[in-house]
DNA sequence: CTGAAAGCGCTAACAG
DNA sequence: CTGTTAGCGCTTTCAG
């Protein structure tokens, strides 16, 4: 009672290190992401900030640049600062930090990256309702003649929205040729590559999916240059929508990743996590409580890249 | 010794956080920005966290939101978690984070920010060269009605940016008038806002310099929208070269901003700092190793959005 | 050179 | 309800 007042009158800080030492978890959220650059991490890390920071946690970034030793040694290092939780953006399948959390017991969530066997907490968008969303956008304007150009088909992202798109198109009896697909790497050049490869095999499309928005840009880049009028010759639909879409002319018609409620839902997962591991056990019935795996969906952004078939 | 043969076979890895306790300074570098959207601050970010990785520290990352509250807070909450340095980027000139890490005694330096009357450390772009050389590449090409579309010149940094401009065009005889400076702030829109102002007040500028990227970008697409053509008719140029830079139409020459030169000797410093500070005073004359600011030179990226006058 | 002890600032458990 | 105490895991100091 007496001390409490003196607390308040001094203007008392706790020292948040004692504190996480004492109770063995701290106040800080560990993000690893492969990197910064190509992607809308931009947006993406700063809305995972927000979350944290609304949260009381503060953040600490690491970047991993897809090797999987820096990844290793990034999320050792988090737990060796008593982190109250991790978020990991796009793991890959060698990625050994899964099972240094789980031995650790330090909560985590994974994001951007669909596993296919393993069970691990994610947060991911409907990767196949992006692609449906394209594909019945392109198909409702007109085009039957349609391209698309895909991430890595080894990462079962890229073929969940493949799918989606293939899928959606048949449905509206439009076939995807396997010729009409380039694979990208989802950077800016990459999206310049597939509209030469496009053009210099002689496909005659109206119609391009890009699945991300650098490469959407960059194929738009290289339409235009080569004299091929957007959307009038060709409509063009990217994914994401990063702040580049609408800097770009014809602003690019796009489908959005909302990526704040991912950064929102995932924060808040390892919020309830830690809340459940800090719980005294009273029974095993307690299973129930068990974390579900959060879908986040996609919506069509309708901007100037995209026009009917005349 | 025997305790040492012992720690390595174990593989045992210490507590930093109980390290961090007794040594009241921890591995933790904590980075304070106003946001993550306008500028360049993702690569930015992305060669902050390097630098900090390679001296061994973890990278905290706050956004102010341009709150100075916010921005208390959070230093509040890093000097509470014993944070080794704090890296302030364009902090305002009514923050009160420096006098609180000053009074914490925490080793911090500002960077892309000129303070015109505090001594605080800090790395810098030389921007008043910046201008010069936007100047001097312009004035080569041939172009005498030349314009500026520049941040708000309360901004010290914004100032010199446009003096170095407006004296190197002096130089080459050449006058900048009060009508063909637009002041914008930094965002995709002033760039187009700018554009729209010198067209609508009818003065028949040749050449642009926008004092970011994204200001550019927008005066480009403005201009374009109005049958404008770049360069052609009216060449840009940008600064600080973002990676979008590359990905317009046509690529943007601008005044390269160098990023990792910047980070690499903001973290450095930190690390210097942390080390002078650790050092037992041996006496006074130690005063020689005083802590000089780094200043670091901007340059010309040559591509196509300037082109000479006909 | 090795080992024991103190203490960083906090919280949880326990005694008054 | 208040006050004391032990201990989180480390480093540093002081004995042996």
């Amino acid at each position: 009672m007496r001390v409490e007042r003196a607390i308040k009158e001094t203007g008392y800080r706790p020292n948040l290190l004692a504190r996480s030492l004492r109770l063995k978890s701290g106040n800080l959220i560990g993000l690893v992401v492969p990197g910064l650059q190509g992607r809308g991490s931009s947006f993406f890390l700063s809305c995972i900030q927000e979350a944290t920071y609304e949260l009381g946690f503060n953040l600490i970034v690491g970047i991993s640049r897809n090797d999987v030793d820096i990844e290793a040694d990034l999320v050792d290092n988090y737990i060796r600062n008593h982190i109250a939780g991790v978020i990991l953006s796009r793991v890959s399948d060698k990625s050994r930090v899964i099972e240094i959390l789980e031995d650790a017991n330090v909560p985590f969530v994974v994001i951007d990256r669909a596993f296919e066997h393993e069970s691990v907490p994610k947060v991911v968008l409907n990767n196949y309702r992006a692609g449906e969303l394209a594909a019945r956008h392109l198909a409702g304007l007109g085009h039957v003649k349609i391209g698309c150009i895909s991430g890595d088909l080894s990462i079962p992202l890229c073929r969940e929205r493949l799918n989606g798109f293939h899928d959606e198109l048949a449905r509206h009896g439009i076939a995807l040729a396997d010729e009409d697909v380039f694979i990208g790497d989802f950077g800016y050049d990459s999206g310049r590559t597939g509209v030469q490869h496009f053009v210099e095999r002689g496909t005659s499309l109206s119609a391009i999916w890009a699945q991300n928005d650098f490469m959407a840009i960059g194929a738009i880049w290289e339409l235009q240059s080569r004299g091929i009028r957007v959307p009038e010759d060709l409509s063009v639909v990217g994914m994401d929508d990063m702040d580049v879409a609408r800097m770009i002319h014809p602003e690019l018609t796009t489908i959005k990743q909302p990526f704040d409620d991912i950064a929102r839902a995932a924060v808040n997962k390892i919020a309830k996590m830690r809340e459940i591991a800090d719980r005294p056990r009273l029974g095993d019935d307690e299973e129930a409580e068990e974390i579900h795996d959060e879908v986040i969906s996609p919506s069509l952004i309708l901007r100037r890249s995209t026009a009917a078939t005349s």
